[in-house]
DNA sequence: AAGTGGTCTAGACCACTTC
DNA sequence: AAGTGGTCTAGACCACTTC
């Protein structure tokens, strides 16, 4: 009985909703209902389904009830923050983490700029091509402040910096800023990339904060153009 | 004394925020502090608080308190659904919708996957070209389920649809799918739109949904490459 | 030990939908 | 009139941070 009452009910009626148990269109019990077959109070059951709604799983209407969403037509993650490696193994393709650079330098003035930091100051900078299909098509330009980010090895690197950072080192990431665009190739990308006969591609930077509000990462992922694709799912008001 | 309690808390925080007059790294003060501040329960509290949360406003720190985040650099919208009249008018650049086509018509193979309709079903197909700074640089494809649009007008495809549906219409937009990826451009791309050299475009599809969950709107955003940006803001966990 | 936010309860009144 | 979800209250206990 570790867990929360409000996340268990909410995980037990996820799980039905992807099983299939209780299907799309179909209206969930009342929330008086809800409140008898958990054995809980109104209030916990509402903060369940209010999760469910927020992650897609259902739709609330006044005075009807809780309507079961078509979750099969979302194929990709809710979430803005997902790491190279879960998305290649979702996709289950051969892939590969290439590390070009590592090392420790003080910020130039353009990064300087992106993290909030002196000339005086460290980061890592990781350089990184990943690799699908046998075709080098995202550049990973990452920098972290040393101050936060101690230690880093190209085994690290050829991993995911992610789940290092947040399950090995402890550290909290509460939000990222992601702005997309498009650029033309440097001579960088061109080295690190099969670029093809493409003269542009997409760049993402990313800006990600720690829970004290820190912010302690700035990465550009730089992708050749036929092969981006970035999906977001947007609820308007509750 | 019409609006919701902890929607008007929100509101005055949000604009303390803004104005400068809580800074931010700063703290707010704290949830029972702010219960006798305005005379109300903890829980109405603490409604408005995740409200901010949410919206990026504050970071909650359990154990210490609600900080202030610096909003200031967070110079785009944080929701998912903008109309390009809104954008425009928040770059402040001179800007023109027209409308190229506007016709009733069955929807083809691809449409009818799209939309989930059948040959014998209608829907509004509606071409427009935005133009800023007297280049054409968006060309926006929407195409609206006739069962639920009833009726379109050329006046107002010229100003926002969404404004219209919204309302006018009284039409209840629940959530969007966006998908964004890079193509070629077709021959209607070059023909509605000043493409100059650039031989890619960003495309942006979108799904809308509306309360009942019906998908009622596909749209095909089909953006310049030099022009296009797209913000998104993540927060992880609560 | 005192203060913070996170969870939970049992009740109330309300607006909206359905019949 | 009965059922639905949305808001609000006044209280409780808890885990975590600070001193």
């Amino acid at each position: 009985m570790r867990e929360n009452k409000f996340l268990s009910i909410y995980d037990e009626l996820v799980n039905q909703i992807q099983a299939g148990k209780i299907k799309p269109i179909t209206k969930l019990p009342s929330e008086n209902e809800l409140v008898e077959q958990y054995e809980t109070s109104r209030e916990t059951i509402r903060k369940a389904l209010n999760l469910l709604s927020q992650n897609g799983y259902i739709q609330k209407v006044r005075g009807k009830g809780s309507f079961v969403l078509d979750v099969s037509r979302y194929d990709f993650p809710v979430s803005g923050l997902v790491s190279f490696k879960e998305i290649a193994q979702k996709m289950g393709k051969p892939w590969k983490t290439i590390v070009n650079e590592l090392e420790v330098l003080h910020p130039d003035d353009y990064l300087q700029k992106q993290l909030h930091l002196s000339s005086k100051d460290y980061v890592w900078k990781v350089i990184r091509s990943r690799e699908m299909d046998h075709e080098r098509i995202i550049l990973d330009k990452d920098f972290f402040n040393k101050k936060v980010v101690i230690n880093l090895t190209k085994e690290i690197c050829e991993g995911s910096i992610y789940e290092y950072l947040e399950h090995v080192a402890g550290l909290k990431i509460s939000f990222a800023k992601k702005e997309i665009s498009v650029v033309e190739p440097t001579e960088e990308d061109r080295r690190y990339l099969d670029l093809k006969e493409y003269n542009h591609l997409v760049m993402v930077k990313n800006y990600v904060y720690l829970e004290d509000m820190s912010l302690f990462q700035y990465t550009e992922s730089r992708h050749r153009l036929d092969k981006f694709r970035f999906v977001d799912f947007a609820r308007r008001g509750n």
